[in-house]
DNA sequence: AACACTATGGTTAGCGG
DNA sequence: ACCGCTAACCATAGTGT
């Protein structure tokens, strides 16, 4: 993710695809190693991969098979729940992402308009616009006439 | 870690850990996604906490289970030499450790070193300074009149 | 291949609601 | 408790060696 935004899809280039899962085990590791130490969890990953002939192991053999017969006691009952918690888990993050995306348009929206604004204020013509982005418009300036108004006052008090 | 550079280590505040429990899980689990679209590994991870009855298991029960079935499936002998690659992995990660702070102790030097260098510049008092100092002091100055001799040669052939 | 570097994008601690 | 925000840290793609 250093130059351009990296597109989160298999990476055809093989070498490239090998580079990132060696850059990208380490660091999940890592933070699979700090979750540990801030938070004082149990927990293990196992990676199987094209390019090592052995998978990782974290955090060993041993910790490995603790923690997965810790997985494998647990009632089949609770595990199929957990399933099922797991679909609402990314449903979750479904919901998240989804709520970004309006912010980000209402934040577009609100820049648009600013833009727009600043134009009418350097002489630009208004008369082609909508009525969607005149009204946007009009509200922005009553906005940014009550912030105006608003300072004046704290000003007259000081 | 905003405000200040959090210590790795065992969050006592359990509030505070909590929050950072619940935040790292889903940074994990991301992490692993992505890991798994860019590069088509077959992964996966349990985590055991005390904030939640169930582990988190990705990529969900299932998909869990055939990792581990494969993983159990390696040979003894395979897995007890993962173990010592685990070892010898961690190691090389503290050997990088160690040069880094070796590199770091270095540029610390050379920064020392040319901060007392412009002191001396601005009439500051050089005298009292000890041998080490001032060998370092004396590379430093040929060093800077070396980079300057190549930006004058450079500048006549302009 | 395997590293060091660095600019950029991503993660998250601490807050405030 | 949980959510959103943002400054500050951290990870890493691309590059050069």
């Amino acid at each position: 993710m250093a130059r351009k935004k990296v597109k989160l899809a298999f990476i055809t280039n093989s070498a490239a695809r090998r580079a990132s899962f060696m850059k990208r085990k380490i660091g999940l590791v890592k933070k699979a190693e700090e979750l540990c130490t801030l938070c004082d969890v149990e927990a293990c990953a196992i990676i199987f991969s094209s390019f090592e002939n052995e998978p990782v192991v974290w955090p060993g053999y041993l910790g490995a098979q603790q923690v997965i017969t810790k997985f494998r006691r647990m009632p089949e009952f609770e595990q199929t729940r957990k399933m099922e918690n797991q679909q609402s888990f990314s449903q979750e993050r479904i919901d998240k992402s989804e709520e970004q995306v309006r912010k980000q348009i209402r934040d577009n929206r609100h820049m648009e308009v600013t833009n727009i604004m600043y134009g009418c204020l350097n002489g630009g013509d208004f008369q082609h616009l909508n009525i969607h982005y005149s009204k946007d418009l009009c509200w922005l300036l009553n906005q940014n006439i009550k912030d105006m108004t608003r300072r004046i006052e704290l000003l007259k008090e000081a």
